[in-house]
DNA sequence: AAGTGATTGAAACGACCGTTTGGAACGAGT
DNA sequence: ACTCGTTCCAAACGGTCGTTTCAATCACTT
């Protein structure tokens, strides 16, 4: 932990405790916690079974640490800084522009996996993901729905929240079943920009704010 | 985690194969099919391990007689037949109060948080349950919205559909998560009516339709 | 009462699980 | 040379898993 600094790695054979954390982020993102075995993440890491004991206790703590990480590692992009005197809609469509390329088109599919299973079904680990990654943005969320409905009530603001939110989320939570309906072929012939583009105008719309003069037949 | 309270179902006394469905889908929806045992479910059952080989053969049969029961079971509800003239804003309002309700307070949860847990994470049984019951139901919907925007294309109906659907399964989703941002208490102030009412109000008003309630504009 | 097929019971099977052990290999400091 | 701390490995541990066995029991016909 001392000496972690610029000793040149080498790319082909990472350290076995990285290894292990991207194997585990693949197997329990893909098997969940209980159908993933530490045996079927060590031989995909290349490391003895062993390996777990001794870099992190146990598979809980392996758990733990491979959803910190791929929650980590998902965090970094974020909304740009914006004036402030700019008002809710483009605040609105601009968050929106970041968060549906990220759900449709994950940079990392497996950690986004991987947080979703976590938040839908919450274990241990859910509660730092929630904290420090899904609280502040669901609070940016809420802040920019308040500007635009300023009368509404509590609940309402909730739940206008949630409609927002929810068609983000559709994208990546519900795409196997929507395959499985529609086909593989119908689905991937929306893209990223398609359905932001779509969202975005779908939302305004429903706020009574006019989008940004982009409809074609009216 | 002890999760072993071996409460019997304390109904009459059914068949021992019924005890053990009704027992299945209970722990299968809480636990997952990995996360699940058999000892845990006859113990819950009252029924002898050699039971669930006895009557269904194995685990995996098991777990697909109790997803096909429990779709069974949810399909009962469905949406009164309408004459043939009206207008499909109508028909779009009355899906969305047939299937609100149902994802928001469910007849029994224990059956949608398995069918739920099928559709995120499709296994075996996940074909039989879309072939059935998602797919009509998606296709009503797509029609319905067909109707309401004649001109879209097939993405755009597709888009249209997910962004309407995907607020109805948000509550069922990802409730587990809500609470943990907002509190139990602030989830539980929003009741099922309000739901329903909130969601058409803001999907008829992206879809351009007029909503039969007055803006809150007083 | 005897027989018969369906159902249940207690116990055990082999397989896999997560975890642990004791030591081998390696590098750095003295 | 030696020690010491770190990292890795092969093997095995106890436990739980799903599954199976086989005898006991029940319901019902003859």
């Amino acid at each position: 932990m001392s000496t972690d600094d610029q000793t040149p790695v080498h790319d082909a054979e990472p350290d076995a405790r990285h290894r292990l954390l991207a194997a585990a982020q693949e197997v329990f993102a893909d098997f969940g916690y209980e159908g993933a075995s530490v045996r079927q993440i060590c031989t995909r890491a290349g490391v003895n079974i062993a390996g777990v004991n001794y870099h992190f206790g146990d598979k809980e703590r392996l758990y733990i640490e491979t959803v910190k990480q791929a929650h980590g590692c998902m965090a970094k992009q974020d909304i740009p800084e914006l004036p402030p005197g700019t008002p809710a809609s483009v605040r609105l469509e601009l968050f929106l522009r970041a968060i549906v390329p990220e759900m449709h088109a994950p940079a990392s599919p497996s950690a986004l996996k991987l947080v979703m299973r976590e938040l839908v079904h919450p274990g241990k680990a859910a509660g730092v993901v929630v904290e420090e990654f899904i609280r502040p943005m669901a609070f940016d969320l809420l802040a920019i729905v308040r500007e635009i409905l300023p009368d509404a009530s509590e609940e309402k603001l909730l739940m206008t929240g949630f409609s927002i939110i929810s068609q983000c989320l559709y994208y990546r939570q519900n795409r196997p079943v929507s395959e499985l309906i529609f086909g593989k072929e119908r689905l991937e012939a929306i893209d990223s920009d398609m359905v932001s583009d779509h969202i975005v105008e779908f939302v305004l719309r429903a706020l009574n704010l006019v989008p940004p003069t982009r409809t074609e037949g009216a």
